[in-house]
DNA sequence: TTTTACCTATCTATAAGTAGGTAGATTGCT
DNA sequence: AGCAATCTACCTACTTATAGATAGGTAAAA
């Protein structure tokens, strides 16, 4: 891995750790051995680091999702669980959630491809649902956008509820009533 | 209202405006006309801030909980709701909301404190779910503390991402939506 | 010879917190 | 009641640490 990669892959770790305003340049630098100031050559200001580490998560997403095109709803819903879940044992958040409390504190580029990460798995959320009641394997909804947003704040707030509890096993049984809710 | 109360007031608005780590003594200080270390002076430190911050939401929650005890349990769900529309009316977020991201970067006994907050609303929420199932006017949950700590989480996910949207109007449809699902 | 990827050194701003002083109100003693 | 002692709620002035960022230099690769 390179050091830019090696300082985008740092930084996110720190911001699902501590947040966007509770990690700074020195912090990484520490980390990796480099001095703050040749991290700044490579991302000038922080809100640049900020846009680099969202758009490494969207290209994960869409990774994730060209890989299971072809899987089966359930599949696909299960794929979408078990990221939250994955973060949720390692005692990370969700990004979104890492910075939406300093979201007014962002410059509106950063924001915007917050917004632009949040949509995208809300995208895929909602035509997952949209699939798996086509496919009459998920119950019926009214609007299914509107399902795939609570499902995916649900998500997102259990992420960091858990953290706070420090209760990484019960996780478990929340995604299995969210999803009992979701199958028919 | 004497300085004590606006500084934690004062606090208060910062935090759920911009997090705990974005928003400083210097802030305070600058709103409410006053110097750092007279701040320092009720709050030595930004912990015992923090501290009271969360002691004057949970005591406001506990007020409205006593407020409340007679009424329906529809009526008590609508008062809980209430609370979070509130809240994203005001772009402001909860304050577990507001801290959860930055959990690791706060002393023990402020998230301890944070911690007895969320617990504090999860109860209710409880309470007013097994009321309400009781009662026929909800729909039977296997686990109502669980269904409530998937509620509570929800309403706290949805304000944060109600405001990355800039989207205040649109909560109401969440609201109802989840509303819907609890009732028979 | 220009670019890349680092470095040292430094800047300005701000953070949380402390030391020590003071005016005015409150209390306790005679 | 008079007055000294103490307390309250602020202040000025300061410390130490850290923040994000910049200027300018350098060695090695393209």
């Amino acid at each position: 891995m390179d050091t830019k990669e090696l300082i985008v892959e740092t930084a996110n770790r720190f911001l699902v750790e501590k947040g966007f305003n509770a990690f700074s340049y020195k912090h990484i630098s520490q980390e990796i051995a480099i001095k703050t100031s040749s991290i700044h050559y490579h991302y000038p200001t922080k809100t640049d680091l900020g846009i680099a580490i969202i758009q490494q998560h969207l290209a994960a997403l869409n990774q994730t999702i060209t890989r299971n095109k072809n899987k089966t709803p359930i599949e696909k819903l299960d794929k979408l669980f078990n990221y939250y879940q994955k973060l949720s044992k390692r005692n990370h958040v969700c990004i979104v959630g890492a910075m939406a409390s300093d979201v007014y504190t962002l410059e509106e580029l950063l924001r915007n491809e917050l917004l632009s990460f949040s949509n995208a798995v809300i995208d895929w959320a909602t035509s997952i649902l949209e699939e798996g009641i086509k496919q009459q394997l998920f119950k019926p909804s009214k609007n299914a956008r509107i399902t795939a947003k609570l499902i995916v704040s649900n998500l997102m707030a259990l992420v960091q509820i858990s953290r706070l509890e420090q209760d990484k096993n019960n996780f478990d049984i929340y995604i299995e009533e969210l999803k009992s809710n979701i199958l028919l």
